[in-house]
Order: structure tokens, then C-alpha cells, then sequence
DNA sequence: CATGAATGAGCTTTCATTCAT
DNA sequence: AATGAATGAAAGCTCATTCAT
């Protein structure tokens, strides 16, 4: 029973998959319907099916990794508390670093087509994504553990949360721009990022 | 004699600010050459007249605006041991966040063709400019002042480079995505960034 | 029972008059397989189960009209030396407009597909109907009313049929060409029309 | 000299003449942008150097042939009060029916796409030309026989005029329709519709 | 009977580039 | 130096039709 619903294939999903592939690798002017198609297997025909248009199937793609970014901010939501602030803020500056890396040749291509560009600007605001979501979950955790006295007071949790923020994303697009990953590495970086934030 | 050399139209010069100007409006993809002719005023061949071909042109366009990316940087380089560190940081931070805020839709457009991407990243490397000029010359400034005594000498010049950098880049990207200013505003900022940055 | 029956669609029915729909509203290339089914509330394979193909359907659509042109053409014949001639022809008239009306975007529209065309051209000779059975009808009535010394006996009854089926043609066309009435109104022209034709 | 000129092709023309046999022979559905280039020889792209759109090229298509409809109305017009009426009138009806034969397939297929129907309309409207033009120039000529005493006063000239319009525009649509003749053969038919239109 | 995913051919249109003038 | 007509490739998309379910 398993194996049967296993041998039928999701092709909606590996639509947006071979979509998204195709961005990182190609860019999104590389993301042709033919591309898809190609990579996926089927015919051009048969995207429409599934999506209305090609800037339907992209913003699909592009709302499917949004969850990815959450992720990291709720867990450390729930480790309040816990361990040390410095580790959890690692940890959660880790999972965001790593959702900026797979996101930054996504979002970054949108700056080649205003129209799809706009599109996603305005779902995102609508679902109240975005970086404001990221910015206000670590200024709330940073707030919550000057309360537990596990974070210096002095500490502005906007200011701190836009800077860890901030160097992720520089160094997620920079890599990517430049196809190399820099130095000092992530691992060593990460810490000296979080002390520097929260003043340690 | 003048005269006639202010009639003559510099043709290339005005085919690289128009494909700036469309790249900023319109997306890399909404820069082609009949775009380019049409805004300068001139023919589609006239372009092959002074470029080699349209990758040959958006290169070039991308070189002219590097210099404003090394303005501020010499300026910060003059102003060692004058004024405050932090007062001559965030006028450097200015400059650097102009500059990105002018260079965000390039850059991240250029996500959308990956060969334009490759062939703009050798020509940064060859000339070793890009994000690495900046990031040295914010270090070196910074151990500089150390060595005077004007910045706390327990302060990571190259972290807090890379944190400066890090959070104009963010900003100026991030604006232009969502089509918008953040807040607070970058002159309540600035000094802000800074002052962490320095551990001040 | 009755009941029953009449819960039961009459798909083939439906699917015919959501074609004819169409066809006035949108035109020939508007009659799409996707669009009639919408239009049914079916899928588009439903319409293989009833019709052949869509040619099958459009054709099946074009006859289905037919009866109506008949109709007032079967009255006439049916009024020879009852009320006035002229009377009965403006009656007559006043059928086929109505008719003719229903029928130009149909008749009209098959002009862009010459397959289409060709196949209900068949069709219509086959059954010796179209303006032939029209024509011949209004000269049959025209030649009994003279012979019953009702219509001047110079009057030549096939130019008389032609004139009237002309101006009824060219009247619906013109109309739905211009989607706009034309001038005098319809009940004005239809008697000083048929007093001309039979030379009152 | 007139070597040089006749050596260049005037594309753009051909390219409307290509559009115009091929609305003829396939119908409007016919007319792809596909088909014109194969018909004129030059790739589909070449098109777009002188239309802005198919629409567009089949406008233009369209507004060639309008001169042919003004023509025999214009020589109507000068031949008032020359030869007798009955003959001007023939004459004028014979070129209005070749006019019509020409546009049958033409103004039929619009049918088939309300889009360009529209648009022709309109052009149509804005120029004061469609078949008011030749309703009025045909009702002007006869008035003007009357005043002359040479055509019967008792004849309404506005019937008489839609009279001889609908019957050759009932014609040229009907040969089209059913791809042959009818009987009697228009030259003999012509004849005797005026004399029934002039009540003579 | 009915569905709806899938197809392959064909559509209109745009693109970077070339070349005769 | 400059034009602009022309091209061939490729784009996004729609269509009538089929077929496993």
C-alpha cells in the first residue's frame, strides 16, 4: 500500500523542485518552462496543469522554502531559558545562515524581473514574512533572556538582532556571488558574531 | 572649439547610464538592446558599434560605477587620528551604504544570468575589488586607530569590518526589495551600528 | 419516474447550446473544448463521450438551429389566400430576421476555419436546405397568392424571394458587425420592404 | 533606374497581400503569423518589423482593401444625369458586388475573433466608412436622379439603396458560403434587381 | 459515463546579433 | 559611425485530443 502511493509521483512538487534547482544553478532567467519541463521529465503542456502560468509556479517555489526560515526562529523561541543565550543565538544564527544560502540565489534573481519580484514582495508582506518576521523573533528572544538576566541590559535587541541578522545574509549572498566560501569559516565566525551582538 | 565638443554626444557613456538606469527600473531582464537604443535614442546596431556585444556592454556598465564603491574608503583612509573614530566610521558607512543602495539591483540582478555573474566576478577578483577592498580597507582603518589609541584594542578589526559591511549591504538590499525604508531610519542607525561595532 | 428524468441533464444538449453561446459571444476561435466545458460544468473528455470531435460538435450545434429557419417558412405556406399577402410576407419577413439574427455570428464565424465550413456546407446541400429551401419557399408562396390573383402577376417570385432574403441577411450581418441597430427600426422597414419587393 | 526600384520588394505590402490570400483560401484561422512568412518568404520575426502585431498587420490588411468599396460610389456620383439611371445603377452595383466578393471571406472571418472585430469596427466608425458610406452615396445618387426627373419620384431612395446593397452583399456572402454561383448568373440578375429597386 | 492529467503541435512574440547600405 | 531590415532561436502559453482510472 505504501509502495503504491510511493510509485505515484507528486509532479507539482517536483516541478517547484526542478524550478528551484534550475534558479540556484542557472538563475532565473535560466528557469524556462522548457527547462522545467526538461528537468522534470514532461511536457511544457503539463506545468499548466498544475500551475496557471509560469510566475504562478515560481511564486509557488518560492513560498514553498519560507518555512524553512521559521524553523530555526521557533526553536529558539523554545529554548528560552535554556543551555546559554550565546549557544542558542549560534545555533539559531546557524539555521539562518543556512536558509540564506539556500535562499539568497532565489531572491536575489527576483531583482531580474520587477513583475515577479513585486508578486512575491506582496505575498510575503501579506503573510507577514519577510525579514521582519526573523528581526522581531530574535529581538523577542534576546528581550526574553535580559529579563532572565542571562543577557546583558544594556544591549539594544533591535539593533543586536538587525546585525546578526545582517551578517548572514552579507555572507550567504557574498558566497554565493563569489562561489567561495570565506574566511575565517562559519564555524569560527558564528561565536565571534554572537559576542560581538550581545556585547559578551 | 568647446562648442562643438559639447555637441558631440559621448554615445557609449550614454548607452552604459541608460542600461544602468533600466537595470534599476526594470530588471536585468528588462535590460536588452532595444531597450538600451531606444532610451539613448539611437539605433540596436549603433550598440555593436561600441560594445562587443550586450554581456560586453552590462560589463563595462558594472565597472564604471566601482569607483564610487573606493571614494569613501580613500576618504576614511585620509581621516586617520582627525576627528573621532566613530564620528569618521560613520561617515565611511554612509558612503558605503550610498553606494550599495546604488549597486543592490545590479548586483543581485546579475543572480539572474549566471554567465554575466561569472564574467563580472573575474573581472572583481582580477582587479581585487568587490566586498574584499572594502572589508581591508575598513580593517586596516580600524587597527590603525587602534594603534593611536582612538578604538579599544580588544576590538576584532576584521570582524568588525565584516559587521559593518555586513549590515549596509543588508540594508540597502533589503530596501529595494521591499521597495521601502526600514526603521529606524539609517541616520538614527548608523551611529548605533558603529558604536556596537567598536564596542563603544 | 418523471421525476427521475427530468433530474437527469441532457449533457449533449447542454454542451450543444454552451457552444452556441459561445460562438455569439466570443466567436468561432472563442469556441474552445476548454471553454465549453466550463460552460457545461464538465470536463473537457465528457465532450468525447457525446461528440467525436469537436468539428463533430460544432456541426451537431449548426443543425440543431436549423428547424428554426424552417418554421416560419412552414407558417407561410400554410397562409396562401388567407388575411393580405403582404401580411403574410411581413409575417414571414419577421421570421427570418429572427432567424438570420440568431445565425449570422454562427454562419459567419465559419468562414475561419474553411474545414468546418466545407463539412456543413455538405451537410446543408445533403439535406436541401439552407437559402435554397428558403428562396424556393418564398417563391412558391409568391407564385400561389399570384395565381389566387392576390400579387400582380408581373412580379418575377424568385427576384421577389431573393430581395427579401437579401435585405433580412444583410440586416441581421450589418447588426451584429456593428452590435448596433440599424435605422429605420426593424418594424418600419419590414413593410415598405415587402411592398417593394411585390411592386404595391 | 526603374530596374533598381522594381528589383526592391516592397515586404510590407506582400506581407498584407499574404495576409489577405490567405484569409481568402484558409480562413482567418488560417492566418498565422507562420503562414504569412512561409507565403512571403522572409522568417516570422521580419513581421514584427513592420507590424506591431498580428492584429495590427491584419488591420492594416483590412484598411487596404476600403478603397475598392469607395471607387464605384465615386463614379456614381459623377454620372448623374449621364447615360440613364438604370445603367449607372447597374454599373455601380456590378463594382459594389465585386467589392463585396473580395471582403466576403474577409469581413466574415471577423466573426470568428471579436478582438480584431472590434478593433475594425472601430476604425471602421472613427472613418466614416462601412456600408453607411455606401448606403448614403447610393440614396444621394437617386435623389439626385429624381430631382432630375430621370429615376420615378415615388421610389423611397433609402429603401432602394439597402435594397441593392443587401442583394449583392447576400450574393458575394452566399457564392463564398456555398463556393459556387447562383443562378441566375449575376449579369443577368443585376439588370433586373435595379429595375425592381427603381420600380421601373 | 465521467474525470483530469498529460501530450505534442502550434501559436504570437521578443531577443541578440548581423549586414548591406 | 550609424542605420534598420532581417534572421533564427527561443520564449510563454493554448489547443484538441487521448487514456488510465
Amino acid at each position: 500500500m505504501g509502495k503504491e502511493r510511493s510509485k505515484k509521483r507528486d509532479r507539482p512538487r517536483e516541478m517547484l523542485r526542478a524550478a528551484e534547482k534550475l534558479m540556484a544553478t542557472r538563475g532565473l532567467s535560466g528557469v524556462t518552462t522548457r527547462q522545467i519541463s526538461k528537468e522534470v521529465g514532461c511536457s511544457e503542456g503539463a506545468l499548466y496543469v498544475h500551475f496557471k502560468s509560469r510566475l504562478g509556479l515560481l511564486l509557488a517555489m518560492l513560498e514553498e522554502i519560507l518555512p524553512d526560515m521559521v524553523e530555526p526562529l521557533r526553536s529558539l523561541q523554545e529554548s528560552i531559558g535554556r543551555n546559554t543565550a550565546s549557544a542558542n543565538l549560534v545555533s539559531a544564527v546557524n539555521g539562518i545562515y543556512r536558509f540564506q544560502t539556500r535562499a539568497a540565489p532565489l531572491f536575489a534573481g527576483l531583482f531580474a524581473e520587477p513583475k515577479l519580484l513585486a508578486a512575491y514582495r506582496k505575498s510575503l508582506v501579506a503573510q507577514k514574512k519577510g525579514p521582519h518576521l526573523s528581526m522581531g523573533a530574535l529581538a523577542n528572544y534576546i528581550e526574553a533572556e535580559q529579563k532572565l538576566g542571562r543577557i546583558d541590559s544594556h544591549v539594544d535587541a533591535n539593533l543586536c538582532a538587525s546585525v546578526l541578522l545582517s551578517a548572514c545574509f552579507f555572507r550567504a549572498f557574498t558566497e554565493h556571488f563569489f562561489a567561495k566560501s570565506m574566511q575565517p569559516s562559519w564555524e569560527t565566525y558564528a561565536p565571534q558574531l554572537v559576542a560581538l551582538a550581545i556585547r559578551e
